[in-house]
DNA sequence: TGTACATCAGTGAACGCGCGTTCACTGATGTAC
DNA sequence: TGTACATCAGTGAACGCGCGTTCACTGATGTAC
């Protein structure tokens, strides 16, 4: 995705003699984020950084961005489409919704094990979204629950599940799979793990025992 | 647990004719950091701030704490003191261990909503603590951690379960509970929260339906 | 095709700010004799 | 019981830093005629 975005630019014309005008700033700068965050974490994602980064004065950012959230709220835009495109790819093997249930989240918790520092940026941005974003920022309007949520309906509709049982599912798992990502950044599991054979495996043994405990 | 904390210092003193020295400062600076957590959120949080609120210098802390990441370990701490406080009072009316592990989530996902800032600054300070302290910092540490095991041990041996399926098991109902958290906080949910009355209601709906799409 | 000019997208210097931390200091406390 | 003195726990001024943002500016671009 950073990849064709990075593409479209012009970077051989830039790096030859760099022009005056850049061409496409917008999204150079939201690469250049991605590039610090990759490399120096959430902590160093500033503004001027940022600049810094793209090989820019710190007041040229102003000129695409009214201020340093709506910056940081496009690099989290950025990762979404990330992490829709990894969940993508990974479910469209699959052959039954079982399988692409369980797919879709070891993505989902790949992809914070892949960009830690991006994932952060994501919910920390959509924790303290405006107001006014709050009301269309919900689950509805996620591609990732969207998908994870088509595959719910399909089963509950085979099983005749109430439409709310088929939504408080989705919404189980995908606090699984959100919970599960959070937590082996800090905890390692790193036993479990390598007695489990690798991450995914892992992952996909933890969210294979939800259902083992339920309170019914 | 705050309030223990801060009953033990003698406050009434203090009021009357501030004196050189304070008393108990280390444990004034935590209290004095919950402050600011609870009234102004995680970003406000800096020694200084601290300090003041606590009316010390700027320098005073560091009598107390060898820098600013070593107060903010502290109040994590007492963060996850007083998490543990609730699961227990939670857990503790409940008879059957089925009961007890579903009050143990809803106590732990409550405990986040009514201390989102500090629950925040408790998982901050774990994500990103010294490579010294990460080897031991891991579940087998966490007395919330523990708590949810008992319970789930007690259930795995009477239907015969392996241990490892257990500590899956354990760790699956975590991360719901953890992702639980921190979801809501961005996503809202209020729909889902009025139709079934409440947020612990929906909390518990939501933990009970873990089971229901697991892949087997 | 050439020229005047408005608009766009940069520059770089400067602003005030709050931060973490250090320093030499001083007031209060407790202990040895 | 009184006194000298080491130690503890504060003060407040200062340090350098990077930050977000603003400002007057200027070079490049595109459009109207």
């Amino acid at each position: 995705m950073a990849d064709a975005a990075r593409s479209l630019r012009p970077e051989t014309l830039q790096a030859a003699n760099k022009p005056y005008h850049h061409g496409d700033l917008q999204n150079a700068l939201v690469d250049a984020a991605q590039t610090i965050l990759e490399r120096e974490g959430p902590a160093a994602l500033s503004l001027r950084a940022v600049a810094r980064e793209a090989g820019v004065s710190p007041a040229a950012p102003y000129h695409h961005f009214k201020d340093k959230d709506e910056l940081i709220n496009a690099v989290a835009q950025r990762g979404f489409q990330m992490l829709t495109e990894c969940m993508h790819v990974a479910s469209e093997k699959k052959e039954t919704d079982a399988e692409r249930g369980l797919a879709l989240g070891v993505a989902y918790v790949c992809f914070a094990r892949d960009h830690p520092a991006m994932y952060h940026t994501m919910f920390d941005a959509s924790r303290k979204r405006d107001p006014k974003y709050a009301g269309s920022g919900g689950r509805q309007h996620s591609s990732a629950y969207q998908m994870a949520r088509e595959v719910r309906e399909r089963e509950g509709v085979r099983t005749g599940a109430a439409p709310l049982d088929i939504e408080l599912t989705t919404i189980a798992n995908w606090c699984a799979a959100h919970g599960l990502a959070e937590l082996s950044q800090s905890n390692g599991f790193d036993d479990l793990k390598k007695q489990l054979g690798g991450d995914e495996a892992f992952f996909a043994a933890v969210l294979s025992h939800l259902g083992a405990a339920a309170s019914r």
